[in-house]
DNA sequence: TGTACATCAGTGAACGCGCGTTCACTGATGTAC
DNA sequence: TGTACATCAGTGAACGCGCGTTCACTGATGTAC
């Protein structure tokens, strides 16, 4: 056995790591083999000892996005766990829509970074995705035990996050990107209160 | 004189057409020039004595957004213009979340069916976009004159609008496809009612 | 402990297709006589 | 009214670059002795 049992799989998931980035980043089509494998310090030959084409590399990115999006990296990061539900959906809110989380384009949520790449991709990704909408759901759900219509409040606070930074990323107008985002922060968090 | 004088300015209106048709179906990467022309019964040769460049068409294409989107389009085939700012509002949001929008691609509104193209675009795209956002939160804004904190309303209930329909699109679910739109549609109404 | 070996992850040149772009040519059409 | 002409929109073959994919080779590494 030439090289330890995990090295390759190490090789591989730092291949996906460096295709999640850059696909949230610039879109599937846009980033090349060359860039990905550049990017996790290879060469382009050794790509297909990992996987059979590039879209397999595609449904391998987007299956990690449920544990890689932003909101998960910072809880993690937090010292302690957030225990109250209601403390912790204030949190996701603030966050999702943060000037923070806007600059910084690794940190996008990929709901907002690749819509339309999703749309039109294969069921694997889109199974990703609707992973994703359901645990962001389930947040603001968990925040709204015995609340009227908790189901329905929490489908529209998702809405209005994800619209709010569609919105904020298609305009230049800085004052409406602030604007967007605020509006739709209010108004998420005044469903959670109500 | 050749041809009358209009002649190519119809062709090059037809060729414009056809781009924003399938550049919103499919997405700017993924149209070729000659599927744009043999759309818009051309032969690829003649695209380059219209444009100078597929970016060029892509300006044009987005250009034309403002004007082709389908609740305008609808709007105008209706026999008499709509004078309640209420009732239009009211009108926009259920359209807006239709099935009968959902299920035409070719009715999808460019602010959820091509975010990531645009947002990944130059200055004129992304001006045209601002534009869109603009006139829709408009028309939410003067269905609610002299309520209190109705920009910040209007705003909600574009990202409510957009939200829903960027994650019906992404999901294959659906059972989540409806609620989804219809939270945000019961939300939005709310939010113009209250 | 040191050395020969087998394995296979990684290399990089090469291939070939697709697509944006170019260009010499065609032929449809309005105008001049 | 009919015909020759000039114009230029449209044609389609060809070019060339970029990128996904292939493949024969290299060389780093764990194992056996």
């Amino acid at each position: 056995m030439p090289y330890r049992p995990e090295h390759k799989a190490e090789t591989r998931a730092r291949i996906v790591e460096a295709a999640r980035r850059l696909f949230n980043r610039h879109g599937f089509q846009q980033v090349t083999i060359d860039q990905v494998m550049a990017d996790a310090a290879l060469t382009r030959g050794a790509f297909y000892h990992h996987f059979g084409s590039k879209d397999d590399l595609y449904a391998a990115a987007v299956g990690s996005f449920a544990s890689c999006n932003p909101f998960v990296m910072k809880m993690s990061q937090a010292k302690r766990p957030v225990d109250d539900p209601r403390r912790l959906a204030r949190m996701l809110v603030d966050l999702y829509l943060s000037d923070e989380v806007l600059d910084d384009v690794d940190m996008h949520c990929p709901l907002y970074a690749l819509p339309s790449d999703v749309a039109r991709a294969g069921l694997e990704p889109q199974q990703a995705y609707t992973d994703l909408i359901r645990n962001m759901s389930h947040v603001y759900r968990s925040a709204m035990k015995g609340v009227r219509d908790a189901e329905r409040r929490a489908e529209s606070m998702v809405s209005l996050c994800v619209g709010g930074m569609v919105l904020a990323r298609t305009t230049n107008d800085p004052s409406l990107r602030r604007s967007l985002r605020a509006s739709a922060r209010h108004q998420a968090l005044a469903l959670l209160d109500a």
